[in-house]
DNA sequence: GCACGTGACATTTTT
DNA sequence: TGTCACGTGC
């Protein structure tokens, strides 16, 4: 007999619970009880009787998915198989298909690559034909991949993506291509996928195989998608080759905290819904149950601000709590100090786990980090560089992958590097040799040369014997630490600690395959224990799903926030709204934006003032106070918090139906609309974009927006461009 | 061909 | 802070 949770939940939330049969699309606000709606809507189905593995819950990140199990099961009990719902981020669940219906004709064990594995493959395209040679501006592998991987998120030609968002680039875009089509050459060679290949291979087996379809579609009866707004074309595809034809499938998402269209998620897909879901419901979420009036008041703020119009207002039935604050720190330093003061301050009324500091990227933490580090906070960092990327880490493991697949040439490459007398060239010939059957000149090095002796018989001995992914990690840090020592002399304990870490994660594992495509596919768990009740420290896009109750964000200038990159166009600047959006709706009950008077410029050495963020610049005086740094380094108000008004109608909750009638723009006085940003002050403007000494391309002025941060040329925005030289 | 030092340059976000 | 190209000496 199913509970009755109408004491647990709103009315709307309770219309997406018990809509369990055919295509239900949930717009849920920042806060509005998504997670909680989707944990009651899983028990709700175990308790009709669905059987838990024929649900597939699709989440952004695994933690998300194991969090709502959890919950889910804390509700139900233990025991009734929550375990068994299969789920997780599209592309583990794609990894889990494809191990086990791999398609014809491909090899038996899947290599999944991650970013710098990605990197290497172009780096050896790029060495191999000969591209960039005495060229310092030839792009970078990375930013050549960033292409390459738009291109397929986007499901556009990449010279396209190219002159539409790297505009800079295309004069190479003909070496662009050519490596693009080098790297699919070489992943295939080694057996390998990357991100974008594991959602598109799982697309190509499930069309190809009626049979396995068919089965699968079976198999979930259910299908559940968190943070729609961040899928892309494949995805969106999937979940509707999965649940097309029963329409069992509910997507949850808001469109005004979509973020992720760097990496090719695309909003329409949740706009869209309904369409491609004949007679789905849609039940919109708009009740806040996380942040204070006066934080809603102003997130509402940011978004009405926004040049697409966002049908969503944020309410509360809670009007009490404080004004957001505008904190301006006479510099980058030293609002490093009063972050970390604030920190302080606001640990005396909040558990460490419930105060947070975000930011744009990873790199702007350093400052903080340091000045907590000073005074004894501990803290947590999530986001910027993985763990996994550490070179240390990445020696071992080409270890195991080169066990696990032979001709994973980039692992092989690694591990023969640190061989005296080898170097890119006699690397290949290596590889070569150990990969073909002539052994001639890796029998003729291996006399000449013990050290590499040593390394193929490690490695043949590894070979011989079955171990488990725990046993086998230990071995070879065993032989692996000597030259740790070697290569890091200044920071090798460190190191030796993650190594430590990497044994301890690998020790969970009876299988490698899994082992290894865990590591690229999921964060292992962050340093330290899980759950310390630390400080976070985050990147916004980290942040995502979770929620503190004190919250500062810092560095609210121009060219960090919004990033000087994403300057580029329309669509990119209002994405960087809604990060700004995302980040101030993590907060409970307190939220403070730091706008730095000046920066230190690192090359230059001199701090030069900064221009406060558009963003901040464009919110209306009422919906904060202001504070300032003073000369002796403490705060005093510049502007006195206002006295916090019932906030106009339109942002209250109607009375009765909450759901309904609460978006019309109606009567209420708008409050004191800031000046909309004028594109001509921004600096739009014609230009030409030279390439390789000539003129490649002419801007027209009214659609891009040229941007010079510091030195060399930057130009940006670009729909469509004029090109001189063919 | 390789190792190693030097200097120039650029620095988003993530599965 | 890290990456990459290049020069030098072996």
């Amino acid at each position: 007999m199913p509970r009755d949770y109408s004491s647990s939940l709103n009315p709307s939330q309770l219309e997406a619970v018990y809509a369990t049969e055919g295509p239900v699309l949930v717009i849920a606000g920042a806060g509005s009880g998504k997670t909680r709606t989707i944990v009651y809507r899983l028990a709700h189905l175990v308790e009709e009787g669905v059987d838990p593995s024929s649900i597939l819950l699709l989440t952004f990140t695994r933690k998300a998915s194991q969090e709502m199990l959890q919950r889910a099961s804390d509700l139900l009990g233990e025991g009734r198989g929550l375990g068994r719902v299969q789920g997780g981020t599209f592309h583990a669940f794609a990894y889990g298909m494809l191990r086990r219906y791999t398609p014809p004709g491909w090899p038996e064990r899947l290599t999944v690559i991650d970013r710098s594995d990605a990197e290497s493959l172009i780096r050896e395209a790029k060495g191999e034909l000969g591209f960039g040679k005495g060229d310092r501006s030839f792009p970078k592998a990375s930013t050549i991949l960033d292409n390459v991987s738009k291109s397929r998120n986007k499901e556009q030609q990449l010279r396209d993506i190219v002159s539409n968002e790297s505009f800079h680039l295309l004069p190479y875009v003909d070496e662009i291509e050519t490596m693009s089509v080098e790297y699919e050459k070489k992943k295939k060679q080694c057996g390998m996928l990357d991100y974008d290949d594991l959602l598109f291979a799982l697309e190509t087996l499930l069309r190809s195989d009626e049979a396995l379809l068919s089965n699968i579609r079976d198999r979930f009866k259910h299908v559940m998608v968190d943070e729609y707004q961040d899928t892309n074309l494949v995805q969106a595809r999937l979940v509707e080759l999965i649940a097309g034809k029963h329409g069992n499938v509910m997507a949850v998402g808001d469109d005004a905290q979509s973020i992720y269209s760097f990496r090719g998620a695309n909003v329409q897909n949740i706009l869209s819904f309904p369409q491609v879901f004949p007679g789905t419901k849609t039940i919109r979420l708009e009740r806040n149950y996380r942040s204070t009036q006066p934080i809603l008041s102003f997130t509402n703020q940011i978004l009405a601000q926004s040049s697409i119009l966002y049908e969503k207002k944020l309410w509360t039935e809670d009007s009490g709590g404080a004004v957001p604050q505008i904190v301006r720190p006479l510099s980058d330093l030293s609002q490093a100090r009063l972050v970390a003061g604030k920190v302080v301050e606001l640990m005396k009324e909040h558990s460490p786990g419930e105060v947070a500091v975000l930011f744009r990227a990873g790199y702007q933490s350093y400052h903080l980090e340091v000045e907590l580090n000073k005074l004894g906070i501990r803290f947590a960092k999530f986001g910027g560089l993985k763990y996994t990327e550490a070179a240390h880490i990445k020696d071992v493991l080409s270890f195991v992958r080169i066990l696990r697949n032979p001709s994973d040439t980039p692992s092989w490459h690694r591990v023969l590097a640190p061989i005296k007398g080898v170097g890119p060239k006699t690397s290949q010939k290596l590889v070569t040799s150990l990969l073909s059957g002539d052994r001639d000149f890796v029998d003729s090095w291996r006399k000449k040369r013990p050290d590499l002796d040593a390394l193929l018989g490690f490695l043949d001995e590894l070979r011989s014997r079955e171990m488990s992914p725990g046993t086998l990690l230990e071995r070879i840090v065993e032989f692996y630490t000597p030259q740790l020592e070697e290569r890091y002399p200044d920071d090798y304990p460190r190191r030796e600690a993650g190594l430590e870490e990497l044994l301890q994660i690998a020790a969970g594992y009876s299988e490698l395959d899994l082992f290894l495509a865990d590591l690229s596919l999921e964060n292992p768990e962050p340093r330290g224990s899980e759950r310390e009740d630390v400080v976070t420290l985050s990147t916004i896009h980290s942040s995502k799903g979770l929620e503190w109750n004190a919250v500062c964000i810092i560095d609210l200038i121009e060219d960090r926030f919004p990033s000087r990159h994403a300057m580029n166009r329309v669509e990119e600047f209002e994405e960087e709204r809604r990060l700004l959006y995302v980040a101030c709706t993590r907060a409970r009950q307190y939220l403070a934006l730091f706008v730095p008077k000046a920066v230190y410029r690192r090359g230059k050495e001199i701090t030069e003032p900064a221009t406060a963020s558009p963003f901040v610049r464009e919110i209306a005086g009422e919906f904060y106070e202001e504070w300032q740094e003073n000369y002796t380094g403490g705060l005093s108000m510049a502007k006195g918090a206002p006295e916090y008004r019932r906030p106009p109608s339109a942002l209250t909750p109607p009375s009765g139906a909450p759901s309904a009638g609460s978006r019309s723009s109606s009567s209420s006085p708008k409050p004191a609309p800031a000046p909309a940003p004028d594109p001509s002050k921004m600096g739009f403007c014609n230009h030409k974009v030279f390439g390789r000494g000539k003129i490649v391309a002419v801007i027209p002025p009214d659609k891009y927006r040229v941007n010079f941060p510091g030195f060399g040329l930057k130009v940006i925005l670009a729909q469509y461009l004029e090109l001189e030289n063919t």
